[in-house]
DNA sequence: TGGCAATAGATACCTAGGCATATATCTTGA
DNA sequence: TCAAGATATATGCCTAGGTATCTATTGCCA
């Protein structure tokens, strides 16, 4: 059956853009799941920012993921129920509120950083490594390479199909990644049973 | 501030490609809003299947969406509530509902297809035609344009910023679009108003 | 110093869409 | 022919995140 969002080409660029996007956070969630990271991918940035730049206020979380605060309000909510991070009145101003990591949280955060996020980072690069051309061509590949599972590959294996012949490009983590040996051989999942919900 | 999702390159794609999808799906319902088509942008490549494959199934629906049955489901019963579609019990096999354009959703259908949705693919083509390199580097300059108001012009315009040196790459509904005066002189409005709720 | 605008965050309500599962209907094999 | 599996769709419940708006607090100015 056609797929009628291809079709459509730039006009349905938004809808592209974000169905990619969630298969491409489920394959990673996947991933980091079996790790047991049950952490949804889209909670890493929040997670990640807060790491970075220290104990941020609602606002400045907002503006350091570029969303609004109330859906960086509902993140932080759901990651205080995931005990990563907790809130805290700030002591000048009783309107802010002062999102920290807990321990509980900094410890995910520095095995994700030192451990997992540079694989999946790799992973990820190494696939986009094979694209080229216009965005619509890459977004072409970029889904074709999550549904037929040469993402979770990339991810499982530590090293993509074609990075044998390819040289990795630099991504933000690459900073040498252990030699691959943390927790392989685990079954191969179907990425199509990826999920966020 | 900082823009984490950015910073954190391949690790958070998956995040980085929804939130992108979001805005450029933000700016192009925008556009059509003001030009009195209020249906959710999301919903367009649900009403473009319908009108192009003809009368669907709920599940043939799906396949050509590349989205779940249940998903699928929830925006067939929104078009219904909005008029644009119909759906009617299959003769032959009473669990098939098939969706069908109501008069309404066709003559809508018929105009977006003639005036409008060539447009926005052509101002979306001539945005994503100044873009080249790697994937993240597109998807940098996408969101700059996005949030720089740069496909808000290009839409408004009918012409693109830099489309008066480059030349349009084909898309898929160049058609040869009416010489641009159909409902020009809208006051420019800001895309970071734009939104889907 | 008191009132009012500005600011920070929370909340209500919405779309969008995922998974699991219920329901209704068909189909097939004993 | 009928019970059991297969299939089509609907529904419950979840995340994610948008807008509009409410509340609480701060800061400023008359």
């Amino acid at each position: 059956m056609e797929d009628v969002v291809a079709e459509l080409g730039h006009l349905t660029l938004g809808s592209r853009l974000r169905r990619v996007g969630e298969r491409v956070q489920g394959a990673t969630q996947e991933w980091l799941r079996a790790r047991s990271i049950d952490v949804p991918a889209a909670q890493l940035p929040a997670l990640a920012a807060v790491g970075r730049l220290g104990p941020l206020t609602v606002g400045e979380l907002a503006q350091a993921l570029r969303l609004t605060q109330p859906g960086v309000t509902r993140t932080v909510a759901r990651l205080v129920g995931a005990g990563l991070v907790a809130v805290a009145a700030d002591g000048a101003d009783a309107r802010v509120r002062r999102v920290a990591l807990t321990p509980t949280g900094s410890e995910l955060l520095t095995r994700c950083e030192a451990e997992l996020w540079p694989r999946v980072d790799a992973a990820v690069a190494a696939v986009c490594a094979g694209l080229d051309g216009p965005l619509l061509a890459q977004l072409t590949e970029l889904e074709r390479a999550v549904q037929d599972g040469a993402l979770a590959r990339s991810l499982e294996d530590g090293l993509p199909d074609r990075a044998l012949e390819d040289d990795l490009p630099d991504g933000s983590l690459e900073e040498g990644l252990p030699d691959g040996s943390l927790e392989e051989g685990l079954p191969a999942r179907a990425v199509d049973g990826a999920g966020r919900g």
